[in-house]
DNA sequence: ATAACGGTTCGATCATGATCGAACCATGAA
DNA sequence: TTCATGGTTCGATCATGATCGAACCGTTAT
């Protein structure tokens, strides 16, 4: 009876309530932190940490390293399949759970990822950037072109007082809800900062969720060929 | 957090490791006695117990009782979808499981319960039985026709004999390999004697296995016009 | 009736692990 | 550099439940 799979091993994994929580969070497909996760799960951050290095250990969550965050997302799909079918006999014989995510949309529409833009519309500006030759992607580095500088100026940044400044001007930054990346570091704050200041963009007040107003919406296509 | 449906719940009852070989062994179709399923979680008898009470109240396991037997198979396809689930994404990260269940063929074909035929071959006589108004099946019941009781004093059995027996003549009984029935009582006893005294049918030593010889093959389809 | 056997219940023992707060470490912003 | 914040580690506490043996119950066979 030893030799089977070790079904008992991933099912205790999954048999803790807090744990449950946090990975039936992460069906959704987003990557979250562990402080969201910690919400969701309705545990203290500490207690929260000991679950995801167990999740972790059990190849259950993959954990991915951003800065001071640790994004967790399921290991794979496989993963996925058993919350899906436990969720299947679950609502079988219970209740439902619908979890339909209200405000979601208008997350995954464009949201502030620390002070720069994230969500389908800031990665729609980062592939922009890059079509008009404004940035150079290469292998996890992307860098301002002097076209791009020139254009940034042109937009009233101040590209070189970004670039004494000690952090880096640009940097990728993989968007989860679009598994894309879009444009971090100083000059992808400073363009979210004009963006508001123009009054092409709005924070949502207590959330992360941003508004692009039809002015930035015309303001976006006409400078950067963005099309929303 | 505590909308959501009771994976936790489930999948702690999968997450022990006497449990989850339990559910395992189940995964052939096959319903299985508590003592068995012992033998194979590979804990005790009470032990075993608890876990069982544990798993058909979770509703993870249904139970019928049949005499002092009580015959346990996994509640339905949900839950083998959850372990099928469970075992890929196991395996996939671990070592396989093979059980190939090397004798299940000649199980699977005929066998003794208690002291009566079951299997492909104690079905098919069943059927027979009653195809040719031998017996007569009404509702979770079986009654032996006048028809009946000429062939089986035929046959050599001593009906009248049978009858004054305090076990009752005739009983269905449900075969888990075959998802049907087969003849069990008094006179499904003495049909499984009376092949064995004629050649037709032999134990298997150590095993639940009946062998049907070439002139039982014969004498079943002549006699009772079954078809193996 | 009696024996044999499948199965359950009970009580006691024991190990595991979930949880929290506090201290600590690391990274990014200003 | 300094501060704020995300995240981890540690130690202590506490609850749950897995396990066994023994006694007990119910059914079948003789």
């Amino acid at each position: 009876m030893k030799d089977g799979p070790d079904i008992a091993r991933i099912a205790t994994l999954i048999g803790d309530p807090a744990r449950a929580n946090i990975l039936t969070a992460l069906m959704t497909g987003k990557a979250l932190t562990a402080r969201e996760l910690a919400r969701e799960a309705g545990v203290g951050a500490s207690t929260t940490s000991t679950h995801l290095g167990r999740l972790v250990e059990g190849r259950l969550v993959a954990v991915t390293r951003q800065g001071r965050h640790r994004y967790h997302r399921l290991a794979g799909p496989e993963v996925a399949n058993v919350l899906e079918a436990l969720m299947g006999l679950a609502a079988g014989q219970g209740h439902l759970r619908h979890r339909p995510g209200p405000r979601e949309d208008a997350l995954r529409a464009a949201r502030v990822c620390y002070n720069h833009l994230a969500g389908t519309a800031g990665t729609a500006l980062y592939d922009a950037l890059a079509g008009r030759g404004w940035t150079r992607v290469s292998d996890h580095e992307v860098m301002l072109s002097d076209a791009g500088a020139v254009a940034m100026e042109a937009f009233e940044i101040d590209v070189t007082a970004l670039r004494k400044a000690r952090s880096p001007l640009c940097r990728p930054c993989l968007d989860w809800s679009e598994r894309r990346t879009h444009l971090a570091g100083s000059l992808g704050r400073a363009l979210l900062a004009e963006m508001e200041t123009r009054g092409w963009a709005r924070r949502v007040p207590d959330s992360r969720a941003v508004t692009i107003t039809p002015a930035g919406r015309d303001g976006l296509r006409g400078t950067f060929g963005v099309r929303l």
